[in-house]
DNA sequence: TCGGAAAAGATTGCATACGATTTTTGCTAG
DNA sequence: CTAGCAAAAATCGTATGCAATCTTTTCCGA
């Protein structure tokens, strides 16, 4: 895949930090997987493609980079990250490091507002797996991140809905990576169980679905690695 | 405190990207509090100082401002952070959250080798603690982080080293602008309690203790907002 | 035809230049 | 002497240019 095939919504807010909303729309297209792992983002084309110079292109790539979403390499360049399996057992054993407490803290901060929004997410995701096709799926696994991103936000701390923000980002590359295919619309009855548990302030309930919910995702996850991991490596793919 | 009062080493990794060893000066110096809250940080100075251009300056200044410890206001320029209260108690809230998990992981992977650097590690720490002056104390902080950036280290898991590393660091900017006094004496006790713990590879006892010796260290801060905390915000001090 | 070296091309790293925005300075009127 | 405004200085945001490095192509000899 070539990110020249993409097209991208032309950058509106404008008075914002023009290499954020490059960094934004970059992000979406890798989580949403229209930018394959591995694909390369050289400055000139990304500044081409967004109308901006090398030098913002260059700042969003870096972005990304902290991210942990594109990886860049010395008078080489930037590509989208093509995380290895153990990067992978790491995202995840942060996600369950995480999760539970992000659980625990956002139910005891549940709203009737909160209780909304969370159910105009998951009927949203609902609808996603009841479409078919490629797309369709591809906006189910975003739809799925977002959850996570919700509770985040519910929980009230910016520091760990950042670092969730970069889970939930890298665990797509993941699953892009690795995945085998059935397991979302068994979350999305888990994420209903656990928003049922939030709605009734039963955090020890809530933390502890969220605990398997984590380990039903990686364990539908094939991380065994599949050629010689030199070679894999050798042929950057 | 004027950031030109300040001198650097040279960067001598030359071949090593420059802006990141210039980042990890900065780091240094604002978690040492050679560079205290609020210290105005201009691209130019920057690049003067390191003798470099402004561009590289600008990309340090850009990751320090990912990682919390600068913040910058568009076309105003950067300044070392400087975290309100309520940042205050959410960095610890993640540590909180996030060490536990570090220390069990930590438990299960502690070799002879790694009890050695935790040991010599405490003596440093013992040493900074027995010397007096302004000087020692800056280093006891640094060597009390040092002491949990070397847990993480021993957990084995990149991704939540690194955001260890950006805690510490937030860690101790919070302790600069709230902390008390004599938290540190008692916190190295606390320490080699913990080390005594993950050698007998009790994990579960090392874990508590992490949980008591973070909130003893909150405990030792005063986060009642000073002044009124607009007029503090509006003389940025 | 194949292997390898050299040249051409592409891309990054970095410095510098210029317009835009903010801050400071200095002057004037009250 | 102070308030307010205008000009000057400083600083940032961004584009662009050049050298260094990497990649690809070309060409030549075996």
């Amino acid at each position: 895949m070539n990110i020249a095939d993409q097209t991208f919504p032309a950058v509106d807010s404008a008075n914002e930090d023009r290499a954020q909303a490059i960094r934004d729309q970059l992000r979406d297209a890798i989580v949403d997987r229209r930018l394959a792992p591995g694909t390369k983002l050289s400055e000139g084309e990304v500044g081409t493609l967004f109308d901006v110079s090398r030098t913002v292109a260059r700042a969003a790539l870096q972005m990304l980079s902290f991210e942990g979403l594109v990886r860049t390499e010395r008078n080489r360049g930037a590509f989208v990250a093509n995380p290895s399996p153990e990067e992978a057992r790491q995202v995840f054993a942060s996600r369950r490091l995480i999760e539970p407490g992000i659980a625990i803290a956002a139910a005891g901060r549940m709203t009737p507002d909160h209780v909304a929004a969370f159910k105009a997410q998951l009927d949203e995701e609902g609808r996603f797996i009841a479409e078919r096709g490629p797309n369709a799926r591809r906006s189910e696994i975003k739809a799925s991140g977002d959850f996570h991103l919700l509770l985040a936000s519910v929980a009230g701390n910016a520091i760990l809905q950042r670092f969730m923000e970069e889970l939930v980002a890298r665990s797509s590359l993941v699953i892009a990576l690795y995945g085998r295919s059935g397991v979302s619309s068994c979350g999305h009855s888990e994420h209903m169980n656990i928003l049922e548990a939030l709605e009734n302030g039963n955090s020890e309930r809530a933390s502890a679905l969220m605990l398997h919910h984590i380990d039903h995702i990686e364990a539908d996850l094939d991380l065994r690695v599949r050629s010689g991991p030199a070679l894999r490596q050798a042929l950057e793919f």
